[in-house]
DNA sequence: GGATAACCGAGACGGTACGTCCGGTCTTACC
DNA sequence: GGTAAGACCGGACGTACCGTCTCGGTTATCC
């Protein structure tokens, strides 16, 4: 099994999973009840019934374990990556993806702990290059694919730059969403017309 | 003039500013040497040569303090908000002052400060609202004034909503930059040519 | 008019009185309610209204102002320091004078004061003298005139070191209470005998 | 061993002994050097290489630190209380004793934590029981021991109540000592002398 | 199936920083 | 010019966590 930020060293073999998983979860739990800053690995281990020891083993630091927990819970369902749904109809499909994306980050375990993770990555180099390989590359991988979809089909310009494309739908949603700006299904919709269509005016 | 976040209670024409701009100096200094997360209230009325309480006094938390701090830098020349060149063609407008700001976060202190506060307005929502009310809403006023200026001289749809128009351009860059992407002139280019051509495949 | 530990240096003719006795009067309110070790310059200064400032000109400690305190409050009747009970009989007149002085420490300002002082006593030389010269000292006179009046009367040794002989009825009383074990009137009639008899047996 | 003043709730058989021993030597060093009143607890943990945690772990102030310190101190030799010197002359057996002890309270070291203790001790009535029964109480058993052999051998009164005899003759030095009046090998020897014959006169 | 090596819980340890309190000095405005 | 008010620098408080360490007690492979 992929593992999201251990440490190699140890014997991974012998790894007590029970504890593994307490741990994890217990990490969720208290983002989302106490916020990232004051999370703290003793009241981790505590919250896991664990000892500290136990943690620092296996994880640098707590933003590693709540690195590795967001991980554990996107892999849930079946550890495939899965892909965007595709119609034919790009701009309809984007918004459903964007309106379940905005829905899928007023959970406020999710919402606390991609929030945490972001302010880590800020901060953390060598953490924000793991979070480009291990969980941002795979989404953008996904969101690239269906772009490139709709490029083959004649909706796109042939000579788009896809990683701009899926920066100019993307962006405006995770930036709003990081600045606590009102995050609406209107919203969404609006910005996947405005960067399809763009801003500029058509002539006759 | 009006202060950034000072708490209003104790009374301010009492104030030493020496101290506060002692204070400040210190903030941004520390800030860049040895990152927000090593940034300590301590530290930084160690460097500033004044008591902790002169601190604690005049506002809650380091967060604050950077927050006044990235005020006072912005404010240095003329305390005008300014505005955006125009000189009619809004592309070349855009780019020039997109490369500008990303040169402008090569500077250390100004990265390091900018992150920190992006980091704890991720957490603060009170902090948020202030840096939507006191830093980046003068400067989004100047961006949609830019734009709404293209808007009249017949540039951009008539019917654009100039608030996402912002995020469509802005927000990739702010987004690539938070997440540590590579950020060149030529990516800014491709955004605005993206954002104002649109990603849709023109018939005919 | 005596001051106890003023400083000499400021004015004292525009004292303001008010303030001094204010001053005076929350000091020993606050020993008696929080004790000692909390009282505070600060804490006093509050409660009598008064700024620090006007402390510190006045007073270099906070144990000099209860040691002021404690003059005040024993000068209050007349300002004579007065004299012991004389009716011919020694051991009577002292245990009505130990009694009355036992019961004068159960009044809790009497005694958190006092105890203060003797606290500050034990640490700080300079006011261990003041204490001497200015309420110890008028004190034992008191108690000497006594006894060196027994003596006359041929009730006490015409040899008497009349220093010891306070000491060996006045010290098991203080030292006892300083130490908080039980004083009683019993334990202080006790005393007097046994100071007077002496502990050896009598032959024949 | 029964330890002094250290809290029971953490796990005692853990306990670092090198640092408790460290910490109770920089203790009293410290208060020798520097007076009680500027005695930290932040200065002893300096002092002995430790963490502040690891003082307040095992005592809950400064005082206790010192308490302990003192009963270390005083169980060096054997952890025997002994007794005191008996050789039939009851006030020569004294005086030696007496002398002695004026002499001990001449080393810095014990002076200036006895004081602090004595100090301590008048505000804190929980410490002033644990002073009883710990360092008082037995040397107090020791003093009451020898005069009731003296009783026995009909050197004193049978009647005499030992505890008001024990006061009558330690009293007086430890007060003059507490005062910081003048104790000297003269002052004991009058003392014991008066207490034993007693201030009254003997009728021809 | 007994040895042995790693994991595990627990938590003491030396540290750093927290946010508060107060000491003692200095400044300002009022009276 | 004395006073109330209170900002200031400094420093100790007692607490919370950090990351390391040591302690017994379980596992859980490997001889």
């Amino acid at each position: 099994m992929v593992c999201g930020m251990t440490r190699q060293a140890p014997d991974a073999a012998r790894r007590n999973a029970g504890s593994r998983s307490a741990i994890l979860a217990a990490a969720l739990d208290l983002v989302a009840e106490v916020g990232y800053p004051k999370l703290t690995v003793e009241g981790i281990a505590a919250r896991a019934g664990v000892g500290k020891q136990t943690i620092y083993r296996w994880w640098p630091s707590k933003g590693a374990v709540l690195f590795d927990a967001l991980l554990a819970l996107g892999e849930t369902p079946d550890g495939q990556p899965g892909s965007l749904p595709d119609t034919g109809d790009l701009a309809a499909d984007l918004k459903v993806v964007l309106r379940a994306t905005v829905e899928e980050l007023d959970d406020p375990r999710y919402d606390a702990s991609m929030r945490a993770l972001s302010t880590e990555i800020m901060h953390d180099p060598e953490l924000a290059d793991r979070y480009a390989r291990r969980l941002d590359g795979p989404l953008r991988d996904v969101k690239r694919e269906r772009l490139r979809s709709a490029q083959r089909a004649g909706e796109l310009r042939a000579d788009l730059d896809l990683e701009v494309a899926v920066d100019l739908i993307w962006a405006p949603i995770a930036h709003r969403w990081s600045q606590r700006g009102p995050l609406t299904a209107g919203y969404t919709d609006a910005v996947v017309d405005a960067a399809l269509a763009g801003l500029r005016r058509r002539r006759g």
